[in-house]
DNA sequence: CGGGTTTGTGCAACTAGTTGCATAAGGAGG
DNA sequence: CCTCCTTATGCAACTAGTTGCACAAACCCG
């Protein structure tokens, strides 16, 4: 039930129409929690027929016209209310882990690639975290939002930085195991 | 579509019953690929179904009473192939970062009790983790499958220290931050 | 031996997310 | 002007996972 709340997030950073935010999640928003514009626009009809969002009041929505939605006061206390609340973490879903333990099982043969195809993609993102890093949290500004995104981005970073040094590790131990 | 191979891994492992399995869900396999029970008995229905695995031959099972199944080597064969496609990771989704972010939005009233116990849970799994590791995987003991193993679980004791780590940093941060 | 708890299996309904496709407006180019 | 591409919105069907409940056998205890 965190998809709403990511949209009212991302509408009260700014306001925007389907599209926009479609995009915004492929950046941002989505590397900790991504949605398909599919995903967004039912989600948005949804807010907006339980009162947490409006449209922007501007010309007539025809469709293929643009439609850009604000978030109304109780879809600001909504997020408060859940950002506040008590959640449990939910359970760990890493595929990759699983197909490593069933590797020990039935052999490794073929696994080794695609970790190297992950511990390149995790490297990837990692440059990318830095980037941004770089240019939107330069030393010396800490305005309290500004603090706290840092945090949210900083995770990111140690995320891509465990991932490529424990894939680096894995792909060292399989150059050490029997063929099989 | 993980859940029937993290299944046919365990039935490897060891022949199970629908029961024995949600045992086994609960600890080991469940640190990254949880399931409940009604999901477990589902897809046991489904692979043997598709003759991936079969019941043992043991007395008749009515209701109530003990079904144990085996892999048979279609199954075997599956799981191997699954193993060694390729696959892309799937989309981060971290709940807490979502409500960081939208923290530095409405505020972070609330949240920060929050933090705190979820970094008490996760100084829980990182012990509970390392008590497996001294059990179960003792210095200069290296089959090549306790090997992979002890990878896995390598992961998981580095990431319950991440997040130690950064929940630690983050409550520090908002011990600096002006009340909201 | 009768009643409550535990063990074991399972169905049904719901929620969240994914995939595939439809539709319309507007602009670009021959 | 007609076609093709991009922008923009959205529905429908499907898949995976969750929640709530049912029910039978076995075991345990007074």
């Amino acid at each position: 039930m965190s998809l709403p709340h990511a949209i009212l997030t991302a509408l009260l950073e700014k306001p925007s129409s389907g599209l926009d935010l479609t995009r915004r999640f492929d950046k941002s928003i989505g590397y900790f929690w991504s949605a398909t514009h599919q995903q967004i626009y039912r989600e948005l009809g949804k807010l907006e027929g339980e009162g947490l969002i409006r449209t922007l009041p501007a010309e007539q929505p025809a469709r293929g016209q643009k439609k850009s939605y604000e978030v109304l006061p109780a879809g600001r206390a909504e997020l408060a209310r859940w950002t506040a609340a008590a959640q449990d973490p939910r359970p760990q879903r890493d595929v990759l882990l699983l197909r490593l333990r069933a590797a020990a099982v039935v052999g490794t043969a073929g696994l080794e690639a695609d970790l190297r195809r992950h511990l390149e993609l995790h490297r990837r993102q990692l440059a990318e975290y830095r980037e941004i890093e770089q240019r939107d949290f330069p030393p010396d500004r800490d305005a309290p939002e500004d603090r706290i995104r840092h945090l949210v981005l900083r995770a990111g970073i140690d995320l891509e930085t465990f991932w490529t040094q424990w894939l680096t590790h894995a792909l060292a131990e399989f150059a050490e195991l029997p063929d099989d």
